[in-house]
DNA sequence: CTCGAACCAGATACGTTGTACACAACGAAG
DNA sequence: CTTCGTTGTGTACAACGTATCTGGTTCGAG
């Protein structure tokens, strides 16, 4: 645009001068992609919107990310400094508080349900700093360093898996302009009469039509992760 | 190609005649992509390359699924069609075997853990059968509808986030062309290194100068999963 | 104060993607 | 033989990630 020489020289000058220089940084960049991220989804992500977001050209983000993956790994990382673990508590409140946390942290964040291979084995800063306080919080209890990271997952991996459901309906809801659980039920009423007509599921039938709880998902994460420190703390004695 | 107007007469003669008929199917589309999928990560399901797989023409497979997003629903119930629960055990059991058999699943076809939020709902034959057979297996035991699918869905978020995990290192170290954990520390030491020396992750450190066990994936995955059996039987008394 | 190198963003371009749309070849039915 | 619905083909387009070249800006050394 400012180095159009098709344009006559008055219309030119009467142009803002160049942005100054430094118009970008990793910061900028990052905060910028998760903002897109949270409002329209990860698809929204691209490096034509985010330079265009960023009020510069396509390629200029390169400067500072080397690709797409990188881009991602960026956003992973700063999102990942909002989660701090207060100090002082047992293993339990530490794994339950980051439990918790992770999972507020993933439904504001609801792309992070649905990172590439590598962007979810990436070693970024924070990642590791949350790796290193739960193993902190299990440290001193007399298990070896196998089982620790053995619980740290576990508890991990019931929390991402919890979370790719239920960011993947909130996801759903969100793309579909649904108000809730009940608008997305609607939507998929038509369907699941179909599958339901069919007779092959009628102890899932019993379960459409009595259960009451269907939305409560903060019930059903704490009823989760509640079985598994208990399941955690028997088996080990802590 | 074969309906080229501007080659001479003689060159359509020389053509092989025009494939027969019907040489599509749903079953067709969904064994090929299930097998450019298995081999080649989702990021090799393109629609062009499917047709190519089908030798056939780009648009072809569009007679049959209606975009890209039908494709993937159609993997998905393909691949569930495979998961097959034994009658006449009890609770645990039922439910052990079904985590096992998902995990096998899911690491056969390490694709399944990358699904799209849609595909992640998506409401297949295969996977409703999965779902009724989860809840006959808790039926009879005095849980309420709300809870036997709590249950349910526990262990399932627990078995969908291990695999997360564990099929991205095993999609990572397919991409790079690795021979498994060891080598893929190796490529990750130099910025595991870096984190390292900046010395913010000491109890980390110690976990890997002295774990012995981890690459020994089966047994992570078995002891949380014990670990949830217990505690959700313990919290029920079942 | 000048000059050159290092840095930063812009412009252009290429190959690949999902898919809309119009058309053509076939099998069967009249 | 004609007609028609079904099934695969051909062409086309907008949007994507990114390689590469170019030009302007900044800053430190002389």
């Amino acid at each position: 645009m400012a180095g159009d020489k098709s344009a006559p020289l008055w219309e030119r000058l009467e142009r803002p001068s160049p942005a100054p220089r430094q118009t970008l940084s990793s910061q900028r960049i990052a905060t910028t992609a998760v903002a897109i991220a949270d409002g329209e989804g990860l698809e929204a992500i691209t490096m034509r919107r985010l330079a265009a977001e960023l009020g510069v050209a396509p390629m200029a983000p390169y400067r500072y990310v080397s690709g797409k993956d990188d881009l991602l790994e960026l956003m992973v990382d700063h999102v990942y400094a909002d989660l701090r673990l207060p100090r002082g508590l047992d293993w339990r409140e530490s794994l339950r508080t980051l439990a918790v946390q992770t999972r507020e942290l993933m439904l504001q964040h609801r792309w992070l349900a649905q990172l590439s291979p590598r962007a979810k084995l990436s070693l970024t800063p924070n990642r590791m700093t949350v790796a290193e306080q739960a193993l902190v919080a299990l440290d001193g209890l007399d298990l070896d360093a196998d089982t620790m990271m053995s619980v740290f997952r576990t508890v991990d991996a019931y929390v991402h898996g919890a979370l790719s459901y239920e960011s993947a309906v909130s996801t759903v809801i969100s793309e579909q302009s649904l108000s809730g659980g009940d608008e997305l039920r609607d939507e998929l009423a038509p369907l699941m009469m179909w599958h339901m007509r069919t007779g092959r599921y009628p102890t899932f039938q019993h379960y459409l039509r009595t259960a009451t709880r269907k939305d409560d998902t903060s019930w059903q994460f704490d009823l989760g992760l509640d079985c598994l420190l208990d399941g955690i703390a028997t088996r080990f004695g802590i």
